[in-house]
DNA sequence: CGAGTAGTTGACATCTCTCAATGCCGGTGG
DNA sequence: CCACCGGCATTGAGAGATGTCAACTACTCG
């Protein structure tokens, strides 16, 4: 539902701003690793300075896209996976009937993507909730590159498994916490990707709506309203729309008692 | 509650078979993949010849785990890859408070332990349902490989891919699904699985229990049982205990409506 | 100003969980 | 050999959580 009133508003933008159409090469500058403040954060990260100067040797194209516009498609051919720089952009999966299901949102210095690699297209489509900035990086030079650079190799291994990792939280979200547990751990979990980037871990803005919260996290959306809700009656929160503030840092956390590690 | 029973259980036999220790080298003989019945399903899989004969010089050492005694346990760390050979394996992550999920369960030629690559250590524990032989590959001579012969790097990414890709589907249930679909979905996904090796599609026999299958699915072991009988009113099914006879393969199709494709 | 979107809230329906009882089966020990 | 026990599965009744439907507000955009 929210997909079919989406695409065409992502149409629309895309006549007015024509040039950034899909899989196209860049049209701003192109950029590179070592000189990037998210370079702790994203591919390079852990990487050493001679491997990052090769992947320098990339220029990777950077891209706009504008709220609503989609990234990739199900379906479309899997060539490059994506460095988010600024922005969030969502990623969701179809069943036959129209049911979405969000399976991730991704801020700046997250890589998306990746899901593609197995079959050579993109098991999901991927829609900005904010205006974005991508670089776009061919995942056959990063192969390549891997080849020559012995180093490479295992950051890729370690991308994809940190995927596999991301995803088995959300199965356990999803498989074994109540609405109440799975709201904390949304929260608690964003709280932390903003922290680890400088931003504050108790104040911030949700770039999506309560549906695709519930989406992501197997609820409705009417649900997580009344959870939000809920939360602030507890004081654990204050909610003015998308804007939230933690008041209770600890009393969230003891909602969601998982030892995930 | 299962892993506490089950635990014991798994030390009582390891005393009977004590070369089998956790990480251990092999009491069995080695096993070259290109000789190997599963070699079209499991690591081999959309290789070339002559890369399969490299995969041949590293001599997978071969080990057998006892029904109920566990493979690598949950911050155990992270050396091999493993390749199942007969038999079925469970793979789970606890929560705090003693909840299991269980993330998934493993048949003849597919590969567990992958989520260790991220962090060097396991994030889930994988236990045998009956008794299982297995493959140990270590996965430093994996990526040693991937850099010489280029091809192997593909396919170590396409595994991660394809285990990003199981979890996908399995998010979707869990986001999106009620009891019925899950069950469905559950049953056709065995069902694929044991065709494509050559087992009947519509009969077989289930390795795990009401709860595990619960866990897996995101509900409770009654609601199983009540679906179960749901289906076999519906003449969907005929089922006796863990045996399963898919009456109307069409019908189960038709409740799961995914195009997880 | 009017239409559309997002969010909140209430009332009620429905689904799944919880708790409890029972049956079945295989293993063990008297 | 049989009685007993523990684990697994099934079933019922009732509770609780979440979904559904609908009304209402606030805000934005044209």
């Amino acid at each position: 539902m929210a997909a079919a009133t989406l695409e065409p508003n992502a149409s629309r933008i895309r006549i007015v701003s024509a040039t950034h159409s899909q899989a196209a090469a860049a049209t701003t500058p192109a950029t590179q690793c070592s000189s990037c403040h998210l370079r702790d954060l994203c591919l390079p990260c852990g990487m050493a300075a001679p491997d990052i100067d090769r992947l320098d040797s990339m220029q990777f194209a950077r891209r706009k896209v504008k709220a609503g516009q989609t990234l990739y498609r199900e379906g479309d051919r899997f060539q490059f996976i994506y460095a988010v720089r600024t922005g969030t952009l969502k990623s969701s999966l179809m069943l036959a009937d129209g049911r979405e299901q969000v399976s991730g949102f991704h801020i700046a210095g997250e890589l998306v993507g990746l899901d593609g690699a197995a079959q050579g297209h993109h098991a999901s489509a991927t829609m900005a909730l904010e205006d974005t900035d991508i670089c776009a990086i061919p995942y056959g030079h990063l192969t390549d590159l891997a080849a020559s650079v012995s180093g490479m190799q295992h950051v890729i291994s370690r991308l994809m498994s940190r995927e596999i990792l991301r995803e088995h939280s959300l199965m356990m979200l999803l498989g074994s916490m109540n609405a109440d547990e799975r709201l904390a751990a949304f929260l608690l979990n964003l709280s932390q990707r903003y922290a680890a980037r400088g931003y504050s871990e108790r104040e911030f803005h949700l770039r999506m709506s309560r549906a695709e919260i519930g989406s992501y996290l197997g609820m409705k959306l009417e649900t997580v309203s009344r959870t939000f809700t809920a939360f602030q009656q507890q004081r654990l929160l204050e909610v003015d729309k998308r804007h939230i503030r933690i008041t209770d840092l600890e009393g969230l956390k003891r909602r969601f008692e998982v030892r995930v590690h």
